[in-house]
RNA sequence: GCGGGUGUAGCUCAGUGGUAGAGCGUCACGUUGCCAACGUGAAUGUCGUGAGUUCGAAUCUCAUCACCCGCUCCA
């Protein structure tokens, strides 16, 4: 990222690169890297003092305004949503129900010259409609008559080819390959190959030891076998380590909701319309992590699960659908670098075709702008998880939701909200960086004072005369309620801009006047504006600004 | 997984084969009278890591790790 902050510095973008974010969290404190000393592992963040606190207010304000205020429905009546917090590692049927133990190990095949991986069950339908050299080569053949030609084959080898498809075995060594073609033709002359097996001929070059081989789209290179990449953290219970007790990590929290799903029901007096509610770890093998915490391989999911008739399914969807996006407004995430993406049909999840919508609220990173990233999904489950963990555990049917109501049985329907704390912390950090060249930090984070790690900050500003006994008593308190902050060191220029950079909204200082008139200065950390208010209205100003 | 780039103190960087440095920050003491002030002093380095070449490597070579960019992947 220093190439894009030193590129252009004069860009927008530059103002809000990744790079002074980055250096700013690392120098404050904010987050780390992982086993840093031992040079740190691919995908695993640490946070720290200021970070692990902005991380947990913004899980706290997900658990206040989801769990315990959770406000009134389309249907006017107050939200039902109860919590739960379910293990990392669950009974491996779990995720065959799920679909995760067959989607999560995609098949992938690389290519033995230039490296190149598809997934193996997409790697025909990429040849024929992302494949240049195969588009060039069937043009050869536009007034294809159904007769192959090895001429035509010959030349487009010797021309075109040698650009297009450098590693094909048809361009390295032509004669051999047609050899293996033409054998095949007047061996079974009344079955002539089609073009799947026509392009494989032609890729093929030690037929005798190696069959048929299928070209790489990029360069026509030999695909190797198709391996599995394990997508889930495999481990085992138990002091053996064999095949019968392997478990798996979560890759997602939803399914611990699914699963307790009749307990909850059963216990909780909850009735559909209702949703459960978790925070927690989720792990994923992802290939390649990138951008900073963005996507690691360890993180913490926000996840609601709302289960609702079937009937209802599209006016709850838009009702979560809009709370969430309003959500994320309200915690400062306002404005431009905040929107709300429904999805094209075709991108839609196995479980969500037939849905009522899924879409995605996405912020505009430094490192995805000017386009953005996802820091919510929203989507319409219908009852998928419910209805594949029913038949998987041998009871079906029998597990369906009776309502007493309309006096009827049925699988509720899932509308799922699910957020990612630590890409919602990341935006909340991007958004809140600030450059402002008229103060001695250069920056200040201007998170929203409810998620700010510190609410405030008490100084004496000098340390003697009494006023840090002032200071204490107001400090001692102060963080009976808040996560406030005493510094009695250095000059009062310095600990502001101190503050500044950790985000704090307000700072109280002691100075002489407090002795004689008990009043403090109140700064305030946007504006730097300064306002004098009574010492004993202090907490009353907090409660006012930042709530609790 | 592929290709390109980067890696020296907390940060920004200097050091191109010969004693590992500066500024800022941090800490201590003094001072302080509202925005990184000043004075004095101090701490902080596996030069990303591991091998190799060399009398001698931060410097040259190879491997490896991490990060950044572009592909790929993103249920």
């Amino acid at each position: 990222m220093s190439n894009e902050s030193s590129a252009n510095p004069q860009s927008p973008a530059a103002m809000r690169s990744m790079d002074d974010i980055v250096a700013l969290c690392r120098r404050r404190g904010f987050i780390w890297q992982s086993s840093e000393i031992y040079g740190g592992i691919n995908g695993f963040w640490d946070y720290g003092p200021l970070g692990v606190e902005l991380k947990r207010n913004l899980k706290e304000a997900w658990w206040h305004d989801i769990v315990r205020c959770p406000g009134k429905g389309p249907d006017g009546n107050l939200i039902d949503m109860v919590g739960v917090d379910c293990t990392i590692i669950m009974n491996p049927k779990v995720w065959e129900a799920s679909g995760h133990v067959a989607s999560f190990a995609d098949p992938m095949s690389t290519c033995s010259k230039c490296g190149n991986s598809v997934r193996a069950d997409h790697i025909w339908e990429v040849l024929s409609t992302q494949c240049a050299w195969l588009d060039s080569l069937l043009q050869e053949f536009e007034h294809f008559t159904g007769r192959i030609d090895a001429g035509h084959l010959m030349r487009w080898a010797r021309g075109k080819g040698k650009h297009k498809a450098p590693n094909l075995a048809l361009v390295r060594n032509p004669e051999v390959t047609l050899t293996w073609l033409s054998e095949r033709i007047n061996d079974q002359p009344n079955n002539p190959p089609d073009m799947k097996e026509l392009v494989q001929y032609i890729a093929t070059e030690q037929f005798a030891a190696t069959g048929l081989q299928t070209p790489c789209p990029l360069c026509g290179g030999e695909m190797s076998e198709a391996r599995a990449f394990k997508l889930m953290f495999e481990s085992h219970a138990g002091l053996s380590q064999t095949e019968d007790n392997k478990v798996y990590l979560r890759p997602e929290t939803a399914q611990g909701i699914f699963t307790q799903f009749w307990n909850v029901v059963d216990t909780s007096r909850v009735k559909v319309p209702f949703g459960i509610a978790q925070v927690g770890k989720a792990f994923r093998n992802e290939v390649t992590p990138r951008h900073y915490t963005y996507r690691s391989r360890e993180f913490e999911q926000m996840e609601i699960e709302f289960f609702i008739r079937p009937d209802q399914a599209a006016e709850w969807y838009a009702y979560w659908r809009d709370a969430r996006y309003n959500w994320w407004k309200s915690i400062g995430l306002a404005g431009d670098n905040l929107q709300l993406r429904e999805h094209d049909r075709e991108e839609l999840a196995h479980y969500a075709k037939e849905g009522a919508g899924v879409c995605d609220i996405e912020y505009r990173f430094p490192f995805t702008a000017p386009g953005f990233g996802e820091l919510e999904g929203v989507a319409h489950r219908a009852d998928y998880d419910l209805k594949a963990h029913a038949t998987a555990c041998g009871k079906g049917d029998k597990l369906r939701y009776f309502d007493q109501e309309r006096n009827e049985r049925y699988f509720p329907h899932v509308i799922e909200p699910s957020a990612g704390a630590d890409r919602g912390t990341l935006a909340l950090l991007c958004e809140a960086y600030t450059p402002d060249s008229n103060r001695p930090s250069g920056v200040y984070m201007k998170f929203h004072p409810r998620l700010a790690p510190i609410k405030a900050a008490i100084f004496p500003l000098v340390n003697k005369d009494g006023m840090p006994e002032v200071a204490e008593k107001l400090y001692m308190q102060l963080r009976q309620k808040w996560n406030v902050q005493i510094d009695v060191k250095q000059n009062i220029g310095k600990r502001y801009a101190r503050m500044d950079e950790a985000g704090t909204p307000y700072c109280f200082t002691i100075d002489s006047d407090t002795l004689n008139d008990q009043t403090v200065t109140v700064r305030h950390r946007d504006t730097l504006q300064q306002e004098r208010i009574g010492l004993d209205k202090v907490a009353a100003f907090l409660s006012e600004k930042i709530g609790g």
